[in-house]
RNA sequence: GCACCUCUAGCUCAAUCGGCAGAGCAACUGACUCUUAAUCAGUGGGUUCAGGGUUCAAGUCCCUGGGGGUGCACCA
């Protein structure tokens, strides 16, 4: 590996001192007292540490395309601006020079660390190391070599009788400076660290967030052992904490340790604690959110109850889950463009689903009639607030149900999961609003609410529009295109579904605050739904609409063979014409269809939409790990 | 895909008109037996995302590329 230059080679050093030939102090990197320098360290030790002058080489040839810097004199420092008009330069360059020397300092207490043997692997590690890295580094090295010091570094167990949380449930309420006589084990990461000379405070954290105090001090675990805990445990460490349950003169439930060991080393510092993390480290470094931010963790476990509560209301009304193809040889049952890769094993290309709808179906017609499905789909699409490229789904399908069924299913199943994830049906978003999602919801007829709102618009004189404000499916496309053209909405595909779908999210969809089943869909944007069984020109479908954006969908499914076939036919026309989109002929799935399928209901709900609507969250908060480039 | 904004110390952020790169926390050294964003004294830490350009002088202006964000489009 190729030395690199080290940061800041040419900036100007701060500090006086350094030898003839360019080296400062042995120990620059990390600044000792000097006094402390000198008493404790050799001058032939450090010449045993440190390479020679003359590696300076290593990385000056490689700046040999670079002009020289007049003003040090040294062959190959890249010139700077700044160099030429400051004179000093020197002490900083050290770092480039033995970028690797990790702090060897002797101070009165003995040996602070091991280093490094010998150069070529100081500088594969130091080449970016930051000095906080690089002392923990050797703290660690320490603890390896002296593991009586703390327990070593990563004991492979440590003798734990109690968790943080038990203890707070057990001795939560204990006065201020009082004993308990009860002694435990306990370990966790050190989130706050507080040291007044003879007496130190750590707050530990575990998993749960639960926090302790562990308070070590003179009196009880000895000179030797208050020095190690001093020297050798940071800010992130875990630590485990032997001794008696108290609590402070300040009321703060502590261990008032009798031994204790550092459990694993963090070698990297926790980021400020007093500060929020932005919004990409949250995102690309969760871990540091799940530590630092109680929200963080609950976002986790609200979506597991969520997601268990889903589980148990299926099992209770007779379902079963399965879990369907991820690769499949043939993408299906939406239309969205998939994730495209490639099978060594049988040499052919595969897709990642978009949908598992098309295998469901399967399993309904092999007779697993109420069958669910909760895994992840998988589009090749843009991302947004409300888009991930790879999302959480659920389907399911009820043999002898329809899209009414559906409804109320969906509807036992989202208030159930605001039962488990609130204990209640009124849930509280993130902004604090809180939102009902009891009783029985609305529901709405696409064309009515359309007519009612477009009819009030125009009497109100909102709109000024002269024609009929009766929406049906009757209603002419030029009628719908005048109307539409009045609004300034733009509809790309000048088909009357459209229009209507389009209108209707303009004068309805921001009206509706409670949770309500929209109903009755066009026909034509809808190809694969069966026709209403009433009503003409609409299908059997719903969208339920909460807190603003589509949470789920439901159908009376298509189980017409024939009918089902001609849908291919025309979407397999429409992939020949180049269209990503289009499904694809599944000629396996059709003679399925044909071998009978009982009449359906079927749904579909996004689980991180879910989320967002028992939370309030954005979508990103509610998976754990989102896709970061 | 298009437009706009943004990237500075381990973390969160400053830096006025283009003129010596700073703060808080974190870190290092020392003091302190009840701290909990402890306190006190001292110290270190920067290729300002990368590359190129303009300029006496670039964190700052221009170009190219990368990461992130927002809006629109696409998508449900």
């Amino acid at each position: 590996m190729p030395l690199r230059r080290h940061r800041g080679e040419w900036q100007r050093r701060r500090r006086p001192g350094s030898h003839a030939c360019g080296h400062p102090g042995p120990l620059s990197w990390i600044t000792w007292p000097s006094s402390t320098r000198e008493r404790s360290v050799p001058s032939t030790a450090r010449t045993a540490e440190r390479p020679p002058c003359s590696s300076r080489r290593a990385w000056a040839e490689r700046g040999s395309s670079t002009t020289r810097a007049s003003s040090s004199g040294e062959p190959g420092i890249r010139p700077h601006r700044r160099t030429t008009t400051r004179s000093a330069g020197e002490a900083r360059r050290n770092h480039h020079e033995h970028p690797a020397v990790v702090p060897t300092a002797t101070n009165e207490r003995g040996p602070m660390a091991t280093p490094p043997r010998d150069a070529s692997s100081a500088e594969l590690t130091a080449d970016e190391v930051s000095e906080q890295k690089a002392v923990r580094l050797a703290k660690r090295e320490r603890l390896i070599a002296e593991s009586d010091a703390a327990g070593g570094a990563y004991p492979v167990a440590v003798p734990i009788t109690a968790t943080i949380s038990e203890l707070r449930e057990r001795y939560g309420d204990l006065e201020a400076d009082a004993t308990t006589d009860e002694h435990v084990g306990v370990a966790g990461r050190v989130m706050h660290l507080r040291n007044t000379g003879k007496l130190c405070f750590a707050a530990l954290q575990s998993g749960d967030g639960a926090r302790i105090q562990a308070m070590v001090s003179l009196a009880s675990v000895g000179e030797e052992s208050l020095a190690h805990w001093k020297e050798l445990v940071d800010l992130g460490d875990h630590v485990f904490v032997h001794g008696e349950v108290i609590s402070s003169r300040r009321g703060e439930l502590s261990i008032m340790a009798d031994e204790w060991a550092i459990a694993s080393k963090a070698i990297l510092p926790l980021p400020n604690l007093h500060n929020e993390l932005s919004e990409e480290t949250r995102v690309r470094s969760r871990y540091l959110d799940l530590i630092a931010r109680e929200q963080a963790r609950a976002n986790v476990l609200n979506r597991a109850k969520a997601v268990a509560s889903l589980r148990a209301t299926f099992a209770s009304r007779g379902f079963t889950e399965v879990e369907t193809p991820m690769l499949q040889t043939m993408h299906g049952g939406a239309s969205a463009r998939p994730f495209v890769t490639h099978s060594n094993a049988f040499d052919t290309e595969l897709y990642l689903r978009i949908a598992p709808e098309l295998f469901l179906k399967r399993a309904v017609v092999g007779g697993i009639d109420r069958v669910f499905e909760i895994n992840r789909n998988f589009r090749n699409e843009g991302a947004d607030s409300t888009h991930s490229p790879e999302f959480a789904m659920l389907e399911a399908y009820q043999a002898y149900g329809d899209y009414n069924t559906m409804a109320e299913l969906t509807q036992a199943l989202i208030q159930d999961a605001a039962w488990a994830t609130s204990g209640g049906h009124v849930v509280t978003w993130a902004d604090g609003t809180e939102y009902d999602l009891g009783g029985e919801w609305d529901s709405v007829s696409m064309y009515e609410s359309l007519t009612d709102a477009l009819t009030q618009a125009v009497a109100s004189g909102r709109v000024p529009w002269t024609g009929g404000t009766d929406i049906t499916p009757e209603t002419p496309l030029s009628e719908l295109a005048a109307l539409a053209e009045l609004l300034e909405i733009e509809v790309k595909h000048p088909i009357h579904g459209k229009y209507v779908e389009e209108l209707w999210e303009h004068f309805v969809k921001g009206g509706l605050t409670r949770p309500t089943f929209v109903r009755d869909f066009p026909v034509d944007t809808s190809p694969l739904v069966r026709a209403h069984r009433s009503k003409p020109g609409v299908v059997e479908k719903w969208d339920l609409y909460i807190r603003g954006f589509e949470l789920a969908t439901g159908y009376s499914e298509l189980v017409d063979p024939v009918v089902q076939r001609e849908r291919f036919v025309e979407q397999a026309r429409l992939a020949a014409q180049g269209d990503d989109e289009a499904m694809r002929l599944d000629e396996e799935f059709l003679r399925a269809l044909e071998f009978g399928m009982p009449p359906t209901g079927g749904m579909g709900m996004g689980i991180d939409r879910l989320l967002m609507a028992l939370t309030g969250l954005g979508i990103r908060e509610t998976i754990l790990f989102p896709l970061v480039k």
